[in-house]
DNA sequence: CATATCCTTTGATATAGATCAAATTCGACT
DNA sequence: AGTCGAATTTGATCTATATCAAAGGATATG
């Protein structure tokens, strides 16, 4: 089954040599958690990094003892606590699973040795950064200047079945409205 | 001088061989270009990647006919039309030069060459991109739910000086609110 | 140096969406 | 199925900020 995930991951960004997927296998964890389950905790140095295999995760931060959603991750994508993972920061955000999920944990350290010694790994990993940046980029664009009904639209062309797995309230901070408003949104439709 | 530049540049993301530099450079263009100039139009076709080394740019697009900047780049910062860059698709964007400037231009295919080539290059390019996409990030944070006071405050830690170079409406529209809350804010200080 | 244009400030008003509060529905567990 | 707690909806009000409008200031141009 590892085989099968490797094999998705890097169809989705480049080819790597059966060499170096061997090599990474040898420090890949694969999890098979609970819905609720948190894999990051603010504060906490972290140097994990989470492909979703099955299920989904969110990642969130406090703000005046509220939960406001960062970034969400559906099968086939990844999650990371950006600035833990990134900077080597303590982490500034909760990573939390937002259903029963099957993941693959990857580790800072190993992925940084992959992407040195051979080429072809470091393009990996430049182009998922790349996608991720693509996706803060176009999230920028409708946070800076569009109503809510815009941003909720927005977010349902991105991941139409958003509904079937994350609350009302989550997505709601996740735009940066109130959970109250996008329920009367929804009543509207 | 352009031999120093590119120091600079590398000194900031990766160490690179005199053979990478100087085939680099074999592509690079350095341009004087005054204010106001545009190097990108919207809708149009782009694979260019500037490295402002004096004066600085922005990046903007049109929403219901008023300009909404996205990006601003100043000494030592790239700039780019994300979307026609990364994407090939047409510019969305329009960049323009927002004082009297020395640039460099890059091509896409080029870079792209290079990072196929030589793993130091890749690196240089994952580093870079890792930049914009943490740049990204932070910006995410604060659009998504705080007052414009706390937008304004914000930006001013990250680029103190940015008064200096930028508008007062193109300041407003980047953190996402209008020029006329954007001089009450000022005026309160 | 006069005029035109752009940029910023100030004022008055309107409104989208926040906040506070309560009712209703949903889902999990016994 | 029945109960409890969580999630969502609905309602009433409030407020930050948008919008509209006009007046100053600053900067560039002939």
């Amino acid at each position: 089954m590892l085989d099968k995930i490797i094999a998705k991951i890097t169809s989705e960004y480049t080819t790597l040599s059966n060499e170096i997927i061997e090599e990474w296998k040898s420090d890949i964890l694969m999890l098979e958690l609970e819905k609720g389950t948190q894999l990051v905790r603010e504060g906490s140095y972290t140097n994990k990094l989470f492909y979703i295999y099955k299920g989904s995760a969110k990642a969130y931060h406090l703000k005046n003892g509220k939960a406001i959603a960062d970034w969400f991750s559906f099968e086939h994508e990844f999650i990371c606590a950006i600035t833990g993972y990134f900077l080597g920061h303590p982490s500034e955000h909760y990573i939390e699973l937002t259903e029963d999920s099957i993941l693959l944990e990857f580790n800072r350290k190993h992925i940084n040795i992959l992407s040195n010694k051979y080429h072809d790994f470091e393009r990996f990993t430049r182009n998922a950064i790349t996608k991720i940046m693509l996706q803060l980029q176009k999230r920028v664009v409708y946070l800076q200047f569009s109503t809510a009904k815009e941003r909720y639209d927005f977010l349902l062309q991105e991941y139409p079945k958003i509904e079937l797995h994350i609350s009302l309230g989550d997505i709601a901070s996740y735009i940066g409205i109130t959970q109250e408003t996008l329920s009367r949104i929804r009543a509207q439709k």
